[in-house]
DNA sequence: CGTTCTGAGTCGTTACATCA
DNA sequence: ATGATGTAACGACTCAGAAC
């Protein structure tokens, strides 16, 4: 900032600092430039840079922070609650009602939205993270599942085979007989994957019309 | 004594106005 | 119309005092 507008600040302090609103400060400290009407050059006061920059002020610590009061800050909140940006008018109107330098309230509204924005992004960062925690559970027990599905697929299979070798056997050592159906029992049932295959069409699962799906798939191909 | 909160300073950027 | 300059506002970063 340049010095032209801090001189501007200056006078606006004058201007908005006056001794009857001393008493809405819950901490006021005593010197803070405008004490007694007091016009001085350090009613803003540069804060010392790191260590070792300079000491030109370490004697009269004019600079000294200001906590604004119970009542102030309400209001304040109040008015981002509304309405996070801050219009010049809106500025001046608070800075009057609350006696404090329009400087402050814009001040103050730079870091209610700084901080606002860094708690919305924290909240933002722990929604994500318990998402994705949830996701990596369920990636899991999905993974789970396909196991134990490929497992039931690979027993089918087997069974499948034992089956189509008994087939095989019994049509290369008996005639066909339209009547003998003693022996097709079994076969039947077989034939249609009812032979050992129990559990795969009543598995106890929620998703167990998957296991329908499997089985469909098995019969398509 | 370390941590957190918060008021405020500094710097860079942007938008806008004014002027030569 | 255009580029230079000044000004104000703001975000990001940072510091430092107060409170706990």
């Amino acid at each position: 900032m340049n010095p032209q507008v801090d001189d501007q600040m200056l006078l606006l302090s004058d201007q908005y600092y006056p001794s009857h609103q001393a008493q809405l400060y819950t901490h006021f400290v005593p010197e803070q430039g405008v004490v007694a009407g007091v016009k001085s050059k350090a009613v803003r006061r540069r804060r010392k840079k790191k260590k070792g920059d300079d000491d030109e002020e370490e004697g009269n610590m004019m600079m000294r922070k200001r906590k604004l009061s119970e009542e102030q800050v309400n209001m304040l909140e109040k008015s981002f609650e509304n309405e996070h940006k801050l219009e010049s008018e809106r500025k001046d109107r608070l800075a009057a009602e609350l006696g404090l330098d329009p400087r402050q309230v814009a001040v103050w509204f730079q870091n209610r939205r700084a901080r606002w924005k860094t708690k919305k992004l924290e909240d933002e960062y722990s929604k994500l993270k318990s998402h994705q925690e949830t996701t990596v559970l369920e990636k899991c027990r999905l993974e789970t599942e396909l196991l134990k599905l490929k497992e039931q697929l690979h027993e089918a299979e087997k069974e499948i085979q034992k089956l189509s070798e008994r087939l095989d056997g019994f049509s290369s050592n008996s005639p066909r007989s339209s009547f003998s159906l003693e022996p097709m029992e079994p076969l039947f049932l077989g034939e249609f994957g009812m032979d050992g295959l129990e559990n795969v069409l009543y598995v106890q699962d929620q998703n167990n019309y998957v296991n329908g799906l499997e089985w469909d798939n098995l019969y398509i191909i």
